[in-house]
DNA sequence: CGTTAGTTTGAGAGGACTCAAAGTCTGTGG
DNA sequence: CCACAGACTTTGAGTCCTCTCAAACTAACG
């Protein structure tokens, strides 16, 4: 999916205000490993993953990574509280595949949620879209066994669980490396 | 807090313009352990807690309850998800302490949306903050001991901890009750 | 003052963790 | 095209946290 259907899925554009809006992102090429975002500093960035995929993580005391989200194509790439609200970031943003990206300013934004009513409806229902699926994951998560929550994995992600290392998934269900692997050694 | 200063503080409106906005809203009594929302029903309104208490919770396959969230004075109250979208709730919504609220049915909202720019961003702005408190939620649970949870608990919600039941705090946090009554002698 | 809901305490079981080491895959350079 | 280094995954053993089940205790309410 491009950017284009991605707004107009969400809130009818005409082709005016499309041309409009695209106008104000930009292409931007990542490559595999980089980190577009550093943890502590704002995001400024709102992105639209044409192809690739990333995902954002944090670090726990010990040092051990713990991935948030995993962001995939035709999706909306971001540290959402930190750009939305221009505060510190508590994620990193990290490119796990060599990607396509467009992206928005925060000012950008701003600027055309101020032009347009129906830019404001787009994000509320990007938001509220947003809120939806990490309420999703909460759920999953919550009072379930590492099996289940490895099972509510394949089936909400099905495509994303095999282009994905064993050690990003275990941390983003919540889980030791070890434990995910002994549950796909159990499970084949 | 009130309503308006609640509308107001998300978006400065003009006097006029919350005169009509209030005009939607209506103002509703309920008793504790009242039930507002069954679980599989549409949540057809978002409700604003002038004074009292209510939260959210589903039932486990095995006939457990689960607290999502609690719901405090001067906050919304709603199963967000289902209102939204127009879709069935995956939650019950009940109150815990006798309150006062002020409801508007989606009918209503979207008329406002529809009529109002400002609108649409305060309930952008709304559903932003809704994630904001979500993701952090799920970052203090994800990951750490029933303890660390608990502090987490004691430190975003001080004033909550002790109007609620220790039944109900346990399954917000995952974790039963044994555990959480447990971790609280061994505090004091 | 009795009934019921809510909380505490105890004992035992089990799932997931930690630490450690072996095995496998991937990509780069010779 | 093969070999090797580094990254990733699997396997094992032992430990600990949290769960379950059960029962006693306490508080709240009519």
């Amino acid at each position: 999916m491009n950017l284009t259907d991605f707004l107009n899925n969400l809130v009818p554009f005409s082709t005016e205000e499309l041309k409009d809006i695209l106008l104000h992102f930009e292409m931007e090429n990542f490559n595999k490993n980089e980190t577009i975002l550093q943890e502590g500093v704002v995001c400024n960035k709102l992105y639209f993953i044409q192809t690739g995929m990333g995902r954002s993580y944090y670090l726990k005391k010990d040092g051990k990574e713990v991935t948030q989200w995993f962001f995939g194509d035709g999706e909306v790439m971001s540290s959402a509280d930190s750009f939305f609200n221009q505060s510190p970031s508590f994620y990193n943003l990290q490119i796990l595949e060599d990607s396509i990206l467009y992206s928005i300013s925060f000012e950008k934004i701003e600027f055309l949620l101020a032009k347009y009513h129906k830019m404001e409806k787009c994000i509320r229902l990007l938001s509220i879209e947003m809120f939806t699926k990490i309420v999703h994951k909460m759920n999953a998560i919550q009072f379930h066994t590492a099996k289940e929550r490895y099972d509510y994995m394949t089936r909400e992600f099905p495509d994303i669980v095999h282009r994905i290392s064993l050690g990003h998934i275990a941390s983003y269900l919540g889980m030791t490396q070890e434990t995910l692997s002994r549950i796909r050694k159990s499970n084949s």
